[in-house]
DNA sequence: ATTGTTAATGCAAATAACTTGCATTTATTA
DNA sequence: TAATAAATGCAAGTTATTTGCATTAACAAT
């Protein structure tokens, strides 16, 4: 890892000098896999990558999502799963077998968000999150697979 | 609470014995307490009511969940939502203020899920859970008040 | 109705995710 | 390079959820 890529490092530093966080190496690294991975990580996995403390790396979290960085992803009750804010709105599909976790471009933009105003009576809807489950295409062959041999 | 209306008792002990799940009073309380607050309860809020012990609903959320009697939302990362599963498929939109929720009959059918089927490469999607997140009217109301005020 | 079987309950204690307090270290900036 | 303010990491605390086990209650068969 730590493959670090100019632009985004560049674009990484100013919104951390912006937020007056200071840059060090575990924020780095912490960002770096985020960037990388391009899933929504548990922190037990960013952990693991990053070497450090879980104390450091929730409180990273924290205040890289108030930087707007970083955002959490709902895909399980249990934990929560974070992944780079800096994409554009999207939805999960999350496969039931594995957790695989596809992104989906934003399926019908803020149509939803405005349907939703609509139908709940509330003052103002400012998002949304949406998380589709299935099987992947991977699991669905093993699985019939498995079953064909059984 | 325990206004029971005879037609849904009569579903739920049908449903229960299918199940071959026994009939006891705190089952019947916390499917009661569902029906009757028609809001997606946390297991604190349940157990307040029915006044068991903290593993007891849960277990009973966990077979009544299994019997497809109940089932869990996901409007928080820190707990669990649990809500009657007799009702259509439908999504909620959550206060962000005072945590109200309200029920939005299902936006576009299964339209999103053969849209994120294909937008996934799934092998197959089988459910979604959609949240919106926003200000009702009534925090709408209070906040701007409170805002003229000071 | 009574009894036997099996599931439901509740207590104690464990686990797991996440948070807080505090002392030490490190990044910035003057 | 020194001063300062934030970042780190350890210990220990919370909180949601789970597990083990003994007791109790539901129900099916007598």
């Amino acid at each position: 890892m730590l493959t670090i890529c100019v632009i985004h490092t560049e674009k990484i530093i100013e919104a951390l000098k912006k937020g007056k966080l200071k840059i060090t190496p575990i924020r780095f690294k912490l960002l770096d896999v985020l960037e990388h991975t391009k899933k929504p990580l548990r922190v037990k996995d960013i952990i693991k990558i990053v070497k450090s403390d879980i104390v450091t790396v929730y409180r990273n979290l924290e205040s890289l999502m108030k930087l707007g960085l970083v955002g959490q992803v709902f895909l399980d009750q249990k934990e929560a799963y974070f992944e780079l804010a800096d994409k554009k709105h999207h939805h999960h599909a999350i496969c039931e077998n594995c957790g695989r976790v596809e992104d989906i471009r934003d399926l019908i933009h803020h149509k939803l968000n405005k349907a939703a105003l609509k139908a709940s009576g509330f003052a103002n809807i400012s998002r949304h999150s949406l998380e589709f489950f299935g099987i992947c295409k991977q699991c669905s062959a093993k699985l019939s697979k498995n079953s064909t041999t059984m």
